[in-house]
DNA sequence: ATCGAGCGGGAAATCGATTACCCGAGTTTC
DNA sequence: GAAACTCGGGTAATCGATTTCCCGCTCGAT
């Protein structure tokens, strides 16, 4: 079912090594022999088996991507930004999900090293459990670790400034009136998650504002929805609430104006990512923007320098976000400070 | 930065032929040789290099699986369930996404033949361009289309019966009262948009309804609040609305809510796909389910039995889709026929 | 004692593309 | 006119794992 270069040289009555530089232009040839032997690989149908060329190259022209999961919207579109970002460098991107399960995700890098990709990006399911596999993939080749990050801080990485991003956010809703504040989040097992929270704590107490106990599940629609039941069961709202995630986000608005509190009246409500349906979200979420295409540039490009199990101590790349207000949070009080 | 298997034989001061014998136990060794062989590897960290195997024996241990857009749930719904199909089965998923561009698409099955994937699930993004690139692609492995197909019938497909699922869809709407009804989905440029809207045109003309003019766009959400504002911009407002499929009902359900419509008792709102988010939906929408998991299971087994460029007949497996009631649509009305 | 079977091991071919190395013909240079 | 050089092309090594083919040894049967 292969039509092989040896079939090509044949057909063109020429040896394998002219078929070769015939065809890859690396060494010149005549005309004639260009000409005759681009006409048997048309005939022929010929196609290159990379397979064959990889072993011989040593390189295979290929990245792997791992992420926790391609359910989550958040990471469909990093995913899709970095393949934008690889589209025009030949390199192909070998995409694949942990499943938020450390086991799994060590058996795709497993598979990936095996496969001899080139590069690894990372965004790691578990900042505890994945250190292993993630260290020694590092050891392998080239790796980056893109939004999430194992702890120690051992292995490149590029994301964005969790701690800066839920302090905006902090900020913004004590400045719109907010005297008590709660973060719904995930579990503290990601990076994510815990730099999201450990960050609201610190702004939060800094502030003086009262801090209830935060509600920690998963970074989804449903704990939202869940999360916001929670609070409507309590004795009383607090007067914001700041998401772990947009899904989270959403969720809770949900089920708080189901329970009848008014947003932002109420209580203002603040998610982090913008991306997916935060702009489609009823009303609108005030949320922590993640420059998602830049991170993608950054990681490429970072990827491009990183070698592998190099002793050069390494990077980290955090990008400042931004916050954007829309319509689930109160604007600054009028005469305050700002 | 690699070791070989050579590394491993000299260690365990062997021949290759017996290393690779010991490690792979595909013929027997002494206990005491494939004690050393093992313990050489260990102690080396031998991984055994995929692209050399792949080569040698001329299959890569890996399927290619090309769909049209990984931020469309349903695409990943069963992307997920055929990762989970094969996740015993010792092959690797090669993830590629087509970005609805059937240019893309193209290069996209060219990379993966080059690598000499051992077979290959596409969901073609378009019904006439997408035609040459998977005819092609079936000539030379084992191909099976997934939910989406190209025109023609020339290769194996496994996906739901869409007309059967619009068929009950527009039956439900009716016995709830439904006697104005619109489709709402997307342009005809796939095999799902055709015959879902088809199959809507034609049961509602046989149960003899108004049908007033398609609003047909992009299976977004986006679409679906513009299609609702289309709606609300008209004299008056229909009976019911069959939607293309899920994210279109959502963003519609939305929309004329906001423009004050109440669903169901002004309209009734019937989805396609039943995941994502159509169970979190406010109010969790009536849709048509497609039976993911089946549909993958059936797709991965097909595809073992398909040989590439096999001059026997396609084949074409429809399931049979079920209705899903939930709040966006009016029950039958009470004495109804059922 | 001899023949044959069975067993474990090693040398080398194989997969397909690339390229280091070599060769012969033609051209330039002193 | 001979040495040096260029140019296009061919042969064979290379990448790493597997497997075919062959060899030598042992054991059992006759």
């Amino acid at each position: 079912m292969g039509v092989t270069i040896h079939d090509v040289a044949r057909a063109a009555g020429v040896s394998v090594a002219s078929a070769s530089r015939a065809l890859s232009g690396r060494r010149k040839v005549t005309p004639e022999t260009a000409e005759r032997v681009a006409r048997a690989a048309a005939e022929l149908g010929y196609q290159p088996n990379a397979v064959a060329k990889a072993l011989r190259d040593q390189t295979t022209g290929t990245i792997g991507m791992v992420v926790p999961g391609i359910g989550n919207p958040f990471f469909t579109t990093i995913v899709e930004a970095v393949e934008r970002e690889l589209q025009n460098s030949g390199v192909d991107l070998l995409l694949c999900s942990s499943r938020y399960d450390p086991q799994i995700e060590a058996r795709r890098l497993g598979t990936l090293l095996a496969r001899r990709v080139d590069g690894l990006i990372i965004s790691p399911c578990d900042i505890e459990a994945s250190v292993p596999a993630v260290l020694d993939a590092a050891r392998r080749v080239p790796l980056v670790q893109l939004d999430r990050h194992i702890e120690g801080g051992a292995a490149d990485w590029v994301g964005v400034d969790d701690e800066a991003g839920v302090t905006l956010a902090v900020e913004h809703v004590i400045a719109g009136g907010a005297r008590s504040v709660v973060f719904a989040g995930s579990r503290l097992v990601s990076s994510s998650a815990r730099l999201r929270f450990s960050g609201f704590e610190r702004a939060a107490s800094r502030a003086g504002v009262e801090v209830l106990p935060p509600l920690l599940g998963e970074f989804t629609l449903e704990w939202g929805v869940e999360a916001g039941r929670l609070l409507l069961d309590a004795d009383r709202l607090p007067d914001a609430v700041i998401c772990g995630n947009d899904e989270i986000a959403v969720g809770l608005v949900r089920s708080l104006r189901l329970g009848g509190a008014r947003i932002p009246e109420d209580v203002s409500v603040v998610g982090f990512d913008d991306v997916g349906h935060a702009t489609m979200c009823d009303p609108p979420l005030s949320t922590v923007r993640q420059p998602v295409e830049e991170m993608a540039a950054e990681a490429v490009r970072l990827l491009g320098q990183v070698k592998a199990g190099d002793p050069r101590p390494a990077q980290r790349i955090a990008i400042t976000p931004r916050l954007v207000v829309r319509q689930t949070s109160r604007p600054p009080a009028a005469g305050g400070a700002d």
